[in-house]
RNA sequence: GGUCCCGUGGUGUAGCCUGGCCAAACACGCGGCCCUGUCAAGGCCGAGAACGCCGGUUCGAAUCCGGUCGGGACCGCCA
């Protein structure tokens, strides 16, 4: 056998007729004709089709592994094939043999696999056969290697770091890892390596990156994943404008080496709290437009007393006009409704609608002045707590845009949402820190870290393409008393401040230059690229949204000498409902 | 932690709302035969599901109800 150097099947073309060859691959499709039989024959560059006459037939079905021999040769006039890159070739066989037989696979291996996902997930590997997931992992790669060489040129070095750390209360929650040797104690897997890159920069590195894998126990989402892959990056001696330019110019080379495409640098930047208001999320899909505007302050005294009772309660009211949306008929608004309460709303209302009876004539106008809404559009009407009206709001203006088909393919928006909020109110109302606490305040509003927190903003910045966070990061703190204050503004004690991130601040103490960095979620990247709202589509071997793998059908259970090793006893869960 | 959607031959769907005419239809795939130029090949013939699982209502359930398992979407969560 000497496939390792046989051509692809994928890769033959007209310049190879004449040319002898012998060619691996799977059968894709077979057209018996009785005296003639056309064989697809598969691989990963691609599919040819191979001639076999009645004298060299062999028996093959579909996935059958076979290796043909034979001549490559231009198709009969009127024969090529225009929709195959090998169209214009055949392979006239003399030789079929059948290396490998296949069953019939549990669904069709072509690319509009309409299959259940589960079964795609639990046969992988045959899912994986399909052209088009074949091509994804390829394109990942030459995203990856672009990336790789642009890091290269501009001095940076990828440095690994370890993937058994020590565990950290905050953030999501971590994978713990049993120590056999110190019974009762416990590993971390990365949620990132945050702290390393910052110990790297402190240790004089100046320039870091790594393709890191990261672990997150977190329930999951269309656009998560458990392991996540990220661009890693950290500098020395930058400000901000440094790592714009710098990731601008990443993707920019990502973009220009993989798809051909030019995009414009520098990318526009919003500021969150404006991403908030006019888009209700702080990663805008620029591709439509669909501003959210405020009318809080028109109805303060309003009549309508839905809308009244949320602006009394200090709520706020915000409204999106739908682009010739009065033909929405009240099935299409019901389902807004539902996708409005499914968000936790209390309703939707809308003008023209049943509540325009108790709005004044002047609340009307206003309101259909402030979303800009022409004679012929929809007024969709939100009153909440603010934090969820924009949510709703949110959601509301990308089901518009995606219902009307008003996003505009083949476009890439990019933008950097920046500054950010250095703290944030947790659902207890508790402080929580908005990026992570070595997020560098904002100098100006230094003064009011004690006072009002909240109004801090961070030198924090995410970027953002057609709606999806691509990366995020911040210049950090730098200074062992500032760090200190603000874990403490963050309710944190001195002893488990020490305890949790003794090293660092012990690391500050013996020289840290100023640095900051970024990091760049590869799978969001692909899903972007790829222009798919499921990220498992971007994945070689993705879990469920439960973390299982249906393929490996992992996790499972481990033996009890296993569990003794690690000195773990397990305790069964408590039956719900007894 | 919560809400919602889905689960019918190998695959995808129809049927389910308005129980009986459904041991269940259609397409693809699969098997056999025919066919020397197709490329979603074609023609003819054929096999294949008691409707995720458990329980209930009913004279009668794929169809109604409850539970459970699996998948998915969303809110929370994701420094």
């Amino acid at each position: 056998m000497s496939g390792y150097s046989a051509p692809h099947c994928g890769s033959l073309r007209a310049s190879d007729e004449g040319h002898r060859v012998e060619l691996y691959g799977w059968v894709a499709r077979r057209r018996d004709h009785g005296g003639v039989t056309f064989l697809d024959v598969r691989d990963r560059w691609g599919t040819v089709q191979v001639v076999v006459r009645s004298q060299t037939e062999t028996f093959v079905r579909n996935e059958y592994v076979i290796r043909v021999a034979g001549k490559v040769a231009r198709r009969p006039a009127g024969s090529e094939n225009p929709k195959m890159a090998t169209g214009e070739v055949e392979v006239v066989a003399d030789e079929v043999e059948v290396i490998s037989e296949a069953k019939t696979p549990p669904f069709e291996i072509v690319d509009e696999v309409d299959a259940d996902e589960a079964l795609r997930l639990k046969y992988r590997y045959l899912d994986l056969r399909r052209p088009k997931m074949a091509q994804t992992l390829e394109l990942r790669h030459r995203v990856v290697q672009a990336i790789h060489r642009y890091m290269d040129a501009h001095e940076f070095i990828e440095v690994e770091t370890p993937m058994l750390l020590k565990g950290t209360p905050e953030g999501s929650r971590d994978f713990i890892v049993p120590s056999r040797l110190h019974p009762g104690e416990f590993f971390a897997l990365p949620q990132s390596p945050q702290q390393l890159k910052q110990l790297l920069m402190v240790a004089g590195i100046g320039r870091y990156y790594q393709i890191a894998r990261c672990l997150r126990d977190e329930d999951l989402r269309a656009d998560r994943v458990v392991e996540i892959t990220q661009l890693d990056v950290e500098m020395s001696f930058c400000t901000e404008e440094d790592v714009f330019a710098l990731i601008e110019g990443l993707w920019a080379k990502v973009w220009k080496d993989v798809l051909g495409i030019e995009i414009p640098t520098p990318f526009p930047r919003l500021d969150m709290q404006e991403s908030l208001l006019k888009y209700g999320t702080d990663k805008p899909d620029l591709r439509y437009e669909l501003e959210i505007a405020d009318v809080t302050d028109t109805l303060r005294e309003t009549g309508a007393t839905v809308l009244r009772g949320a602006v009394d309660a200090g709520g706020v009211v915000r409204c999106l006009a739908v682009p010739g949306g009065k033909d929405m008929s009240r099935r299409d608004l019901d389902e807004l409704v539902l996708l409005a309460k499914g968000a936790g709303a209390k309703g939707l209302a809308w003008i023209p609608g049943p509540l325009d009876r108790h709005l004044s004539e002047g609340e009307l106008t206003a309101i259909r002045s402030a979303s800009g809404a022409g004679a012929d559009d929809l007024v969709l009407l939100v009153a909440d707590r603010r934090r969820k009206a924009e949510t709703v709001m949110g959601l509301l203006r990308r089901e518009i845009a995606r219902r009307r088909k008003l996003i505009r393919q083949g476009e890439w928006k990019f933008l950097w949402v920046y500054p950010m909020y250095m703290f944030e109110e947790d659902d207890l109302g508790n402080l929580t820190y908005g990026h992570h606490p070595f997020t560098s305040p904002w100098p100006e509003d230094m003064h009011l870290l004690t006072e009002r927190p909240y109004d801090v903003r961070a030198r924090a910045y995410d970027c953002v393409m057609n709606g999806v966070e691509i990366s995020g990061g911040s210049v950090r703190i730098h200074d062992r008393e500032l760090q200190e204050r603000v874990f403490e503004i963050l309710g944190m004690d001195r002893e488990r401040i020490h305890g949790q991130f003794g090293h660092l601040l012990d690391a500050f103490e013996y020289g840290v230059p100023p640095h900051g960095g970024i990091a760049a979620g590869i799978d969001r990247l692909m899903m972007a690229i790829k222009d798919t709202e499921n990220i498992r589509e971007v994945v070689a071997f993705p879990k469920t949204q439960s973390h299982q793998d249906l393929m490996l059908g992992a996790p499972s259970p481990v033996s009890p000498e296993q569990l003794e090793e690690l000195h773990i006893q397990v305790v069964p869960p408590r039956k719900t409902g007894s």
